[in-house]
DNA sequence: CCGTAGTGTTACTGACTGTAGCACTTCAAC
DNA sequence: GTTGAAGTGCTACAGTCAGTAACACTACGG
């Protein structure tokens, strides 16, 4: 159990939700749902929560008697071990091959590509020292 | 319907099926079938490659009486889409942000990094010609 | 002691996947 | 021209999982 799934595989209200922990830092039932578009109980909030906290995204900690839950990873790192899945499932691995597919297909324009190589540069530069 | 979904909602085997069917460049239910490693059905496998192309992942033309599938999209491109999709979802469409996250879990280390922002580069000069 | 706010348990429905049986068509051979 | 094999679509059933929520339990405050 609590074993760590992938964030792409979540639903969508799932994802949603996620997304919203993400974005308060620290997050209760009640301060999620305050922030929901559509109106949904709490308990259907908290089914949730504990859904994503099950699957090994989110971790909660008690302050009086409410649960305070925070994600268990940054948001980059999880999209990334994501994006590590994509390229192990189908291109052997290759981060590579999935980013030249992201040029051929136009989705990265060559400023961000500029920018994008800047910014591993540095990051490089960085973890290098 | 058609609509084209994104293969990181596939299911293992549908993921199996298309992974051979790139492999394969052109594929019948038979070589797919050939290729499997569990002893499936022949009906099995067709459901499977119709449902694939329902989603907007393959094609088929007819040669005698025989489907010929392709897949509808290069592999590098499909994985793309999906990558960014991660990105807009988690990372308000910032392939940016997932490339750090990459470097940062150490699923990149330096010297892909390298490679990878020499490919960049390379293909920069190749689409700005 | 009672209500309120918080929690876990349980459940139902719909969608989708793995898996396959079966009925239909057509070409080829007898 | 009837039959068989190879190919196809249709239909189905079981299992899993997400969306959604009711309800019952607990503990603190008044």
């Amino acid at each position: 159990m609590s074993r760590v799934h992938d964030i792409a595989d979540l639903g969508g209200l799932e994802r949603e939700i996620l997304t919203l922990v993400w974005r308060q830092e620290s997050a209760t039932a009640e301060s999620v749902r305050a922030e929901l578009v559509r109106p949904l109980k709490e308990s259907t909030v908290r089914t949730v929560l504990r859904r994503l906290e099950g699957k090994g995204l989110l971790r909660h900690s008690v302050e009086g008697r409410t649960y305070i839950y925070r994600a268990a990873e940054a948001r980059g790192r999880a999209a990334a071990r994501s994006v590590k899945r994509i390229a192990d499932w189908f291109c052997n691995g290759s981060v590579e091959e999935v980013l030249v597919g992201l040029v051929d297909a136009e989705v990265l324009g060559r400023r961000e590509l500029k920018r994008l190589a800047d910014r591993i540069a540095k990051t490089k530069w960085r973890s290098q020292s």
